[in-house]
DNA sequence: GAGTACAGACCGACTGGTCCGTTTCCTCCA
DNA sequence: TGGAGGAAACGGACCAGTCGGTCTGTACTC
């Protein structure tokens, strides 16, 4: 792997770990055994390493998250296997991201001191958002959800489901917690099946 | 106000908005109007300060949010009541918590930086679950939650959409989507209710 | 007049970033 | 095929500024 690379992996578990002002790039520098001139050979500042790193961990994201999805034929299974996937493949995903998820450490960290970042990182967010709205609209079109499901509702209930679900189980490490939830959230989208 | 209350109080704003890693004794000095020996005959160090903060947020989350709680009666009007208070009286108060939710912000920077301060914040997160947990018990034993009502499934899916529409909410700003999250959460419950 | 409350100079450790010297690697021509 | 040339890659000393914390001096209060 590329120093640039390696770099960027790095600051990728630091920055979960310890957020990204917190992380210096002595560290960084440490963890990837390198030096001042091999890292500023490859970016022109730390912000320059922020906007890869976050590159990077959206590759991946979609990667876990998204892998085994095929869209259209089923999109409320697309949403049980989505929180399945959020759960298993990435959540517990202890390589890339050792101190949980990257974006929200990111997001608490940053979005009173450096709102450019914080907008840049909320795109996600709002992309996740509305991604669970449209395959509840496609599925309610489909017939597999009640006629009177609300799906700004539910999405809005999953999303942020999901995000307290990270915070909640994220510091305590408490993996039949996270499991629990995520069922429960399972378990909530089939109230409103046919 | 004394010098020792003016310096919790102004930490407890930077605080929420930049954690406290992040945030600066200078910076909490200016803001106090005070000096280096000012803060250092009140406080031994940073983290006793932390200390202090901690227990004068816990004190203003219990007063903004338990005040106007009748146990006993109805304790599923008690949990609505909570989620109103939550947003309208808590996550609004930009006086105390400009920077949004300060235990939420706190966690989320500490909880792989230094495990014993986020575990400490950690308890208070426990302690609401239980709270919600046991108010819906309390209100099944009542009669006025269905039989077959899962309050462990309700209470994680309450706790953890409270902290996801915290975080989703407090970057953006959006207070018609935090207004529309807690609502959608309140109709969640009324569908367990008899 | 003794002790508390505070102001501010100061300390070593660390911050992101610059700079210069050296090594490594690719290219081009004999 | 080999070596010369040059740019890219990298190591590490160094810089000004900031960090949490210490210390001394002073003013105010019982």
């Amino acid at each position: 792997m590329s120093l640039k690379n390696k770099i960027i992996h790095e600051s990728m578990k630091l920055f979960s770990l310890k957020g990204f002002l917190s992380t210096s790039i002595d560290e960084i520098l440490a963890a990837s055994n390198s030096s001042k001139g091999g890292f500023y050979n490859h970016f022109k500042s730390k912000e320059e390493l922020f906007l890869h790193v976050l590159e990077e961990a959206r590759r991946i994201w979609r990667e876990r998250n998204l892998e085994n999805l095929n869209h259209n034929k089923d999109p409320i299974e697309d949403i049980k296997k989505l929180l399945i996937n959020f759960r298993d493949q990435y959540l517990k995903d202890s390589e890339n991201f050792p101190g949980g998820c990257i974006f929200i450490t990111l997001l608490v960290e940053l979005k009173n001191q450096s709102p450019h970042l914080s907008k840049e990182i909320n795109k996600g967010f709002v992309g996740l958002k509305s991604m669970i709205k449209r395959l509840l609209d496609e599925g309610k079109a489909l017939g597999k959800l009640q006629k009177g499901a609300n799906t700004v509702a539910i999405s809005e209930m999953l999303f942020n489901g999901m995000l307290g679900a990270t915070i909640a189980y994220n510091g305590q490490k408490s993996e039949d917690g996270l499991n629990q939830a995520i069922d429960f959230m399972i378990d909530y989208v089939e109230t409103f099946e046919v």
